[in-house]
DNA sequence: TATTGTTATACTCTATAACTATA
DNA sequence: TATAGTTATAGAGTATAACAATA
């Protein structure tokens, strides 16, 4: 069975796609010394405050886990950990000043890292892509 | 520094569609019991056998961090260990039976955890797809 | 001397299970 | 009782540095 189809191809080249992605992305965030995880959770808190548990289930995430990737994070000045309003259990995690401009940093680096590889695509091709990546992840 | 907003857009877009993907392979591969590297591991097996050092490189890992994966791999009888013909410092890495049938579930989990990413494009848009990718991978 | 791989060590990520404080 | 989060524990992934065997 060493046939491989249209559907088989595609799938081999979006793996590809995604582990190379996530290879640079890894690079990146260790250049500003933090995980790829943290590197989602800053990219996520840049425009939200979220609870510990959603913050968890968002990444599909256990919430102990999210205890230790909080704390480290925070431990280097780039989250803040506030009491909830609502609900005295609950924690909201708040990007800082720090994180952001970290955030802001990471983000110039992935428009560079990735820019490479669009740029192999001429102008009209990268619309395309654009188009059909936002077709499929909505 | 380039802050074109297509550009951006783009990288986000790119960022996402890989952490989904990513997200599904971890599932895939948690499912089998192995871990989202040793998935990529027994991928790049299926047609070759590489020496410990070219793994890691292949890989973007040290030396040292391969020694344990196919120490791990290798327990759970999916890789064996063989002297190099060539060089008797060096150690080939192959892929056993139950590797391989390993390896083929999981390109067909694979297949079957990304279609309905897919599925959302026509035929046409998804060939469109296919040939965006290939020539941005090569 | 340089290279291949291993070992020792340390840290992060992750999950499970048991726990607390609050709802 | 149920939920939000923490703590304790364990295993995997990762890197750095020091090392042995071979080139």
């Amino acid at each position: 069975m060493d046939h491989d189809d249209e559907a088989d191809q595609l799938v081999d080249a979006l793996g590809e796609l995604s582990f190379r992605t996530m290879g640079a992305l890894t690079e990146i965030a260790a250049d500003e010394g933090v995980s790829l995880t943290q590197l989602r959770v800053l990219a996520i808190l840049r425009d939200r405050r979220l609870r510990i548990g959603d913050l968890a289930q968002y990444l599909g995430l256990e919430r102990s886990t999210m205890t230790g990737l909080v704390a480290r994070a925070s431990a280097k000045g780039l989250l803040s950990r506030q009491p909830n309003a609502d609900d005295a259990r609950a924690v909201d995690v708040v990007i800082t000043d720090t994180g952001m401009r970290v955030a802001r940093r990471l983000g110039a680096s992935m428009r560079e890292a990735l820019a490479p590889m669009t740029a192999t695509l001429d102008p009209a091709r990268r619309s395309q892509l654009h188009a059909l990546l936002d077709a499929m992840l909505h």
